[in-house]
DNA sequence: CTGTTTACCTGGGGGC
DNA sequence: TGCCCCCAGGTAAACA
């Protein structure tokens, strides 16, 4: 589900909902989204509060008020919302967490249960973004380190943009659009662009993903923000999902193939090899 | 070392 | 209605 744009429409979700509340009951419905122990975590929580809510590419960092953070990863049906108190959970909400002096409560649903939970020392933040090889942010990626990121890689460029290690946060909706806006072929190699045509599909991975937080994500199943509400940027996609619809450009029917293993949608006339 | 495939899960949709 | 197969916003482990 949740692609940069997603992440941080969550986050800035939870920023205005709940920092500063402390957290009275955790429950831990199912144990083995949690990296660690259950126990473990659900005692780093309680009696303690969110101090800030951060984000690197599609990991959630939620700093806690004894030096310690949770990393939350919605992988791809991961929701983080919040919710009445006494609203019954169903069989997907794996995690409550209740807070005093509140009438809702922030759970964790997920139909896949492919997201996990791990608690970490805040001190070993940087530590945890090296171990999980994260690259730079894609809001905030510098032109020459995209350059450099791509240098000598011998995948496609769409395999390259969604290798976390080369830019952290595009996944398989938005890398389609970049490449469709850029009129670039999923199966370009990267080697064969210029350090201009690079920084363009920076420029461009940009302001895909800016315009998509403003619209609060693409939801096509499952995605919710904090709010549990949908996102709207379903209605601006131009190649995703589009197979058998005119390209916006041209009118040629949008196809679908596998490109590094995953579903790819593209026009065939405007992005030739 | 780099690149590709598979495993992890549940549910929805299409074909029959 | 039901069964079977394929597919799905992601990542990490296993494999070549």
């Amino acid at each position: 589900m949740p692609e940069l744009p997603e992440v941080e429409t969550v986050v800035q979700g939870l920023k205005k909902q709940c920092l500063s509340q402390p957290i009275c009951k955790a429950l831990i419905h199912l144990p083995r989204i949690v990296n660690g122990t259950a126990p473990s975590l659900k005692k780093a929580l309680v009696g303690q509060e969110i101090v800030t809510v951060t984000r690197h590419g599609k990991y959630i960092f939620l700093h806690i008020s004894n030096d310690k953070t949770v990393v939350v990863h919605l992988r791809m049906t991961g929701q983080l919302f919040t919710t009445p108190v006494d609203r019954a959970k169903d069989k997907h909400t794996h995690v409550e967490l209740f807070f005093d002096n509140s009438d809702t409560k922030l759970i964790y649903r997920d139909i896949r249960t492919f997201g996990r939970f791990t608690l970490i020392n805040t001190s070993d933040k940087e530590r945890y973004l090296i171990d999980h090889k994260l690259g730079p942010d894609a809001l905030t990626m510098k032109k020459k380190d995209l350059i450099e990121a791509l240098k000598n890689r011998k995948v496609s460029i769409k395999a390259a943009l969604l290798n976390q290690e080369v830019i952290a946060g595009i996944g398989n909706i938005y890398v389609d659009e970049i490449l469709f806006r850029e009129k670039l072929n999923p199966l370009t190699t990267p080697s064969s662009l210029s350090d201009d045509a690079i920084g363009s599909i920076l420029k461009t991975t940009k302001a895909v993903l800016k315009k998509a937080v403003l619209n609060k994500g693409t939801t096509f199943s499952d995605y919710v923000n904090s709010y549990g509400e949908k996102g709207k940027f379903q209605l601006s996609l131009k190649a995703y999902n589009r197979a058998g619809q005119p390209c916006s450009n041209c009118k040629t029917t949008i196809v679908k193939v596998k490109v590094a293993g995953r579903g790819t949608y593209f026009c065939p006339s405007c992005q030739k090899l």
